[in-house]
DNA sequence: ACCTGAACACCGTTCAAGT
DNA sequence: ACCTGAACACCGTTCAAGT
């Protein structure tokens, strides 16, 4: 049933992920849903567990650019992933595999640096992922010639200031 | 008509600010928005742009943490304004005001890590202002004991990181 | 120029009742 | 245990018609 939701949202996008839809993708009224769970709300954040199943296991040998890398992999992994675990995760449903994550290549005891990243990657994920979906729609302002070009250079600006910090503390 | 419906978003939040609850607020049938604007979407434009009005006109003596503190506070200023903001920005209506003002304080000629601070600063606070909502429904997981406590913390620390990078490139 | 009235095609959620 | 049927209180948007 999660698989189902996980399909649907890849196919249609979150604005269109409704219960009913689902509902009718599994042959089953609406209602029927509601007694595996008690909202939308919580079936979404079985959606974003399983979108951040894919990302590796807290590895302080891997670098900060990596683990960045492959979180940003399994938000893109699913159309407007990074939306529906953004959603999730601000109301601290799910797990916190991804801020483990950055917290192991940061080699940083406390999470603060760890969390700002995962903010970092969830607000240019979303940008960037509902910025595909304007495109595609063509519902894009005209003067944006290639919307999602420099996306890569902007993520990668953002993780070489993260890495920087974590550099100018690990010597001490 | 945008002011009622910033008044609006700031009283009942983004996802009860529907174009029928807005002309209810305003006496007229709902019907009757669709001459001043042709979509909800249009309409959000406007007000993610009078949210990002009070921030101040780029100016390379204003520090980098000084601007990106007056972004997230036009933001916090009204509920759900970084979520408005997000949505419209993605689709690039509105003014580069915001990016304008972190490039001017990050000293670059390039707007590459001007975007990457915006795209932090948005991601954080829609995180932080989701958050605060959920507190106060009280549909916050229970282990998290103070929800928004350590966001400045969090905050301070991406924007320490964005600072060091356009340290690291002046000197040259 | 600006708005109404009525409709179209949808939503999430609840709850008694069925099997 | 798991699902149906029917309802409740909503959505965004369109479009002919009014003034």
């Amino acid at each position: 049933m999660v698989d189902c939701a996980l399909r649907l949202l890849d196919r249609v996008g979150l604005p269109d992920l409704s219960m009913r839809r689902l509902a009718t993708e599994l042959d089953v009224q609406p209602s029927a849903l509601y007694w595996h769970f008690a909202s939308k709300q919580e079936l979404l954040a079985a959606v974003a567990e399983r979108i951040l199943d894919t990302i590796p296991a807290p590895d302080a040998a891997t670098s900060l650019a990596d683990t960045a890398g492959s979180i940003r992999d399994a938000l893109l992994a699913y159309r407007d992933g990074a939306e529906v675990v953004m959603s999730t995760y601000a109301l601290r449903l799910g797990t916190r595999r991804a801020q483990d994550a950055l917290g192991a290549s940061l080699g940083d005891a406390d999470q603060t640096a760890a969390d700002a990243v995962f903010e970092f990657v969830l607000g240019h994920t979303t940008l960037l992922q509902q910025r595909m979906h304007a495109q595609s729609i063509g519902a894009v302002a005209p003067d944006a010639a290639d919307p999602t070009a420099h996306a890569d250079e902007v993520f990668d600006a953002g993780i070489r200031a993260f890495g920087s910090l974590s550099a100018a503390r690990s010597p001490r």
